[in-house]
DNA sequence: TAGTGGTCTAGACCACTAG
DNA sequence: TAGTGGTCTAGACCACTAC
């Protein structure tokens, strides 16, 4: 059977594992299958879609690939989770002197709501004067300050966050658990910056002291921004690490 | 036939296709395979290890994932050549207000012999006091000095680099089709410092501007290091930038 | 033992490229 | 038209996990 019955019957113009693949996403989108969850087996999902087990698989080893899923031998195929251990290694590049990642600690500064100026209306692809929810936090490597960082994100995508107390290390585990927000990629555009008050302040060093600035646009699964981070860090110690495939 | 017969009869760790991708690895290191080669089918190839065409196929598609092979619909597999377009788009990541990359022009300053420090033999993992060759050179962006850099490499791997007169704007280009030497990955470590003579001059900015260091360590198809170099940006319009998948 | 993903095979047909 | 890679199928067996 080389024709797609469940998929549909028009002159595809993309292969059968690809719209396999757009299908599932979808339902992943729609939180239709949720993080942690256990997928049915390639053979039901071959079935459900009427094509053959071997199209399902190369659909769900696309999905692996993009770290949407994550499959387990004898065990299934799970949608993949944001712990900590995850979002160290997939977001955070700074490491010390030997090369190792650190698990830096969080000093919560302020939480604050807001409008968008124009840059953050930019960076998050809302309207400028929506409201939003502004960060600001001291991040520690080695129990020295290193890192200066504010987060803004559109308070209609985490309606309370703004009145939690305790905001925890890793964010996006957060966004995840608490908001079904699931943070999918990023890009960070870094310079090379003069300290300024108040990150001067914050990190205990002069004003004009070099500082390595990182500016994250975070992306969820359905590729539109949530969160956008600007994180100063002195890099005095730390760099930040770049594999070039 | 499910028993490896050309590749060996002992019971093995790896599955067949892994196998079959370090055997191809090892004829692409040993320079039986060169940049833009043709390989031998699909069909071929597994005739020739005595496999199937499909475990042929995994291997091809892994080693393309890997940038090391480029597969063409209707004409074949490719050893991957590092054009001027793969080489920035892969290995430089500096990009303009608008995020687009530019391809630097670069203005030579000095090629000179020399022995290798303690640093260089580190990060070149050669002994001290090995003959390196170290070029400095000064690139621009939209006609403004922009990057000045130092690279070094040990002489054993390209002998007569330090004799020539002109040195191509993109360097591996030349590793590549001079010496053979293919340049497969690249890992950076970047930091903001103060600007210090002579880059400052060099840059035409004062003494203390802030830059961005970009310190890489290029490694060969066989994952040795054949090239350090540090890269110090100015990043008042342009931005390094980073995708996190 | 049953169920899952991982590997491997064999063969069919399609889409693209070149002569 | 011949040869290449791209897709899809069907079925076998292996390796791992949980019960």
């Amino acid at each position: 059977m080389n024709k797609p019955t469940d998929i549909g019957e028009a002159p595809r113009a993309q292969p059968l594992y690809a719209q396999v693949k757009a299908l599932m996403m979808q339902r992943l989108i729609a939180g239709q299958w949720r993080p942690g969850d256990m997928l049915p087996s390639e053979f039901q999902l071959a079935d459900e879609f009427g094509v053959s087990q071997g199209t399902v698989r190369k659909a769900l080893d696309e999905l692996t690939a993009d770290n949407v899923l994550v499959r387990r031998q004898g065990r299934g195929t799970f949608v993949a989770e944001h712990d900590d251990h995850r979002a160290l290694f997939h977001f955070f590049h700074l490491v010390g002197p030997d090369g190792q990642r650190r698990l830096p600690e969080s000093q919560l500064i302020s939480v604050r709501k807001g409008l968008a100026g124009q840059i953050e209306a930019d960076r998050l692809g809302i309207v400028r004067g929506a409201p939003v929810i502004r960060i600001r936090r001291l991040r520690c490597l080695d129990g020295r300050p290193a890192i200066a960082e504010t987060i803004a994100v559109p308070q209609k995508l985490f309606p309370d966050l703004a009145d939690i107390r305790e905001v925890p290390n890793t964010l996006y585990d957060l966004y995840e658990r608490r908001y079904g927000v699931t943070i999918a990629r990023a890009v960070e555009r870094l310079a090379a910056v003069a300290a300024e008050e108040p990150d001067a302040e914050l990190l205990e060093i002069t004003p004009g002291t070099p500082l390595l600035e990182i500016d994250r646009t975070a992306l969820a699964l359905d590729g539109k921004p949530v969160e956008w981070r600007v994180s100063r860090c002195l890099t005095a110690t730390h760099h930040y690490r770049v594999e070039l495939g």
